[in-house]
DNA sequence: GTATTTATTGAACACCGTGTTGACTTTCTC
DNA sequence: GAGAAAGTCAACACGGTGTTCAATAAATAC
């Protein structure tokens, strides 16, 4: 919701009233902010409302709880990521990775805060293991034949490709948690290079 | 403190009364099977004491609250790790891995339920981060060269290494997943392996 | 611009899990 | 077996939760 897209669909989010737009920017960034500082079970409805100053209750019309709210950000994260893929669908017939990479990490530069606090000690790992899923999902869609090769190899592919997800994970922690100093480009490289020797 | 620790000093945990070890020992098992179903968030005190079948004051004559005693849980596994590390001064100095990795695969077979838990969506990025730094400082005081040659290099290494320690966690999230259905050696060699291709 | 719709406010409410207390009963250790 | 330590049971105040309602403010539609 709350996420920048760059040059993306605007689609049906520019028809929320400006003040609920203001609202939940607010609060997102208010929790981003406690987050940084403590534990997500440690905040509450009132500090976080107080903190975006504005009424208790006014976060009970868009969310079950803080819980809820997190859930929320990452699900506009991974609408986000998708948006990305489906820009990038010849480039994954081909199996030409650097492309989508590299938007990727431009995504991730743009929203680096959001992806340092997910990634963070007081993030989330349903995060993480989501964002497994949803791309191993898409992986085997572009490589059918990578898992069904026999029982041995489908087990050998399982722990690559675990490796390999949750180290680009790591990968990303460590950029954004330097600020993302160095150059997009250079990272999605480095992170091509990383996949593609954990993959053999 | 619940934490077999296979053929390892006992230190002093055998101190504890018999009842001590038999109330924490159930309520180590009631949060497991709790944290396999739902989120720690959900969980009470008053429904493990219930699962454990014990009174719910007893919970707090050891531990503060749900998240503290999963971080306790969470240091048990750090010191019997602490062990294993101790055991393998010599092979670090001479920076053989491989039977630091086979050891360390053992100590996650033998308490796969808990090393699931911990990797799970359900489980907790602070022990992902922790092990992180744990074991960037072991690493820093066998390699002291690694990570001190040029800011450039520096930045280098910590990208480097994060993916590689990400990714391990990633491995180990898996092969508890399938519940170890691979040898622990052939796991230590699969680590080893990959480990090295990603740090070069 | 005015009218209409929609969002936010403020206060009040019952609810429930929390963490702690004290006296007791049970169970270990020596 | 005696003394110490652990577990039980009931009760308590506390605080955050999630919901409500009428009143107010701010947006959109025409």
């Amino acid at each position: 919701m709350e996420v920048q897209k760059g040059t993306n669909i605007k689609e049906a989010e520019k028809k929320e009233d400006r003040r609920v737009r203001r609202t939940k920017k607010m609060l997102t960034q208010a929790l981003m902010q406690l987050m940084e500082e403590k534990q997500v079970k440690e905040i509450t409805v009132r500090e976080l409302t107080d903190l975006a100053d504005m009424n208790r209750g006014t976060f009970y019309l868009y969310y079950r709880d803080i819980y809820d709210m997190l859930e929320k950000l990452e699900d506009s994260m991974f609408e986000a990521l998708d948006s990305i893929a489906a820009l990038h669908e010849t480039d994954a017939a081909r199996q030409e990775t650097k492309p989508i990479l590299l938007d990727v990490f431009r995504f991730i530069e743009e929203n680096r805060e959001i992806v340092r606090v997910l990634l963070s000690p007081h993030g989330d790992m349903k995060f993480l293991h989501r964002l497994y899923e949803v791309i191993r999902e898409k992986c085997l869609t572009v490589f059918p034949d990578a898992a069904a090769a026999g029982e041995k190899k489908e087990a050998d592919f399982d722990y690559r490709f675990s490796f390999v997800i949750y180290g680009a994970a790591g990968l990303i922690r460590a950029w954004v948690n330097r600020d993302c100093a160095e150059p997009a480009v250079q990272m999605a490289e480095l992170a091509d290079a990383l996949i593609r020797r954990g993959s053999l």
